[in-house]
DNA sequence: AAGCGCGGCAACCGCACCGCA
DNA sequence: CTGCGGTGCGGTTGCCGCGCT
């Protein structure tokens, strides 16, 4: 959709034989100057004269539906690899670079594409809260999603969030706000939509219904409240939906590797996968009974009322969310919701929360 | 209706790492 | 051991479309 003006742009060019960087630097991307342009030629090859004259003719900008068909054909052929050569030999003007980079980002078959959905949200809040802004280590528990999508997702939402906020991103501040309103929201959503999927209705025995393999189950996190000490008579866990999964976790002895530079990430399954993810829910607990959380945690309320149509569901205004947060069911404000960004005031001291954001992280708080 | 501003996203860049000769 | 080419990754850029004024 969105690449049909860039092809139609790009189309002009292909024809016109425009020198690349001569072009309007069409599509964005790097910069236009004119010897950008020959750089990436001069380090995938020599520096000879025919290298040289190559690099001249090398394309950026847009891709055509015609350099499309001939990467893909030609991949289909004779398979990926190799992208300096398989430029060459499949006859395109490009850098074995840009081949390889359209390659996974937009012409690959499993390539997902449309809005993030709430699930990969909470994934992607998660995922990023361990590893930092190591793209491709999240996307690959994200299938179909490529590091450039979601690194897109996280400067244009949620340091969008974090902006709104007046704090950066990294913050401890931010981080705490992403765990105690923008992920219980999230799996409020979540859950909203397995409820849907099943058919709608009841309380405690709609929890997702999925089993929990154990290759893929969270940590040792059985429940893991998310106010607790803030909400006196109710608290807000995250839980598993499978009590065999969560005993099976809760024995669990060895964390998963949490830190940034754990390797598990190149293990074809990490603690937390988008399977994992599903089995998160939230609850709220109360003397009475465990009841879904769509009225209690997190936010209160109408989840939709802050959900956009692109499925982010921190659409609403911050100060409207955080003061719902903190609020109890009866109105009654439990923390100080007044201006921003008075972050400690109305969570409390958040010294000790920096390093215990993540889901596991707070889950293995909890059972200290 | 037209202009403007902003967000989304595709594509590029520079750097680091790895394997091989 | 070293140099080089290939690959992968994170950061950045800038066009395009859409919503607002």
């Amino acid at each position: 959709m969105e690449a049909m003006g860039s092809i139609m742009v790009d189309d002009l060019l292909l024809e016109d034989e425009v020198p690349p960087a001569m072009s309007m630097s069409p599509g964005g991307g790097g910069s236009p100057s004119a010897t950008s342009a020959a750089a990436p030629a001069a380090a995938a090859g020599g520096v000879s004269s025919d290298d040289e004259s190559a690099a001249a003719d090398l394309r950026r900008g847009p891709w055509t539906v015609e350099e499309d068909a001939l990467l893909v054909h030609h991949i289909a052929a004779h398979g990926e690899g190799r992208w300096n050569a398989l430029a060459r030999a499949a006859g395109l003007r490009r850098t074995g670079k840009s081949c390889r980079l359209r390659w996974l980002n937009y012409l690959r078959p499993d390539v997902r594409r449309g809005n993030i959905t709430p699930r990969e949200q909470l994934l992607i809040l998660d995922l990023h809260s361990r590893w930092g802004n190591r793209w491709s280590k999240i996307a690959l528990h994200l299938p179909g999603r490529t590091d450039n999508e979601i690194k897109n997702y996280w400067r244009t939402r949620v340091q969008k969030h974090a902006r709104q906020l007046r704090c950066d991103v990294n913050s401890v501040r931010f981080r705490d706000v992403v765990r105690r309103v923008w992920m219980p929201r999230l799996v409020e959503r979540i859950q909203a939509e397995d409820e849907a999927a099943a058919g709608g209705g009841g309380a405690a025995h709609h929890l997702p219904s999925v089993k929990m393999a154990a290759a893929s189950a969270p940590p040792a996190c059985p429940r893991m409240p998310l106010r607790s000490g803030v909400h006196g008579a109710e608290d807000c866990y995250y839980t598993y939906s499978d009590p065999a999964a969560a005993a099976a976790a809760a024995g669990q002895t060895t964390p998963p590797a949490l830190s940034p530079d754990d390797n598990a990430s190149s293990a074809p399954h990490s603690s937390l996968t988008m399977d994992a993810a599903s089995h998160y829910s939230c609850y709220t607990t109360s003397a009475t009974a465990t009841t879904p959380t769509n009225e209690g945690c997190g936010g209160g309320g109408d989840a939709s009322r802050a959900t956009t149509t692109d499925g982010d569901v921190l659409g609403g205004s911050w100060s409207e969310l955080l003061a719902t947060a903190g609020r109890d069911d009866d109105g009654d404000s439990s923390m100080s919701m007044v201006g921003l960004p008075d972050f400690a005031g109305w969570f409390g001291d958040l010294e000790d929360s920096s390093s215990l954001w993540s889901l596991e992280d707070l889950c293995l708080h909890q059972l200290c």
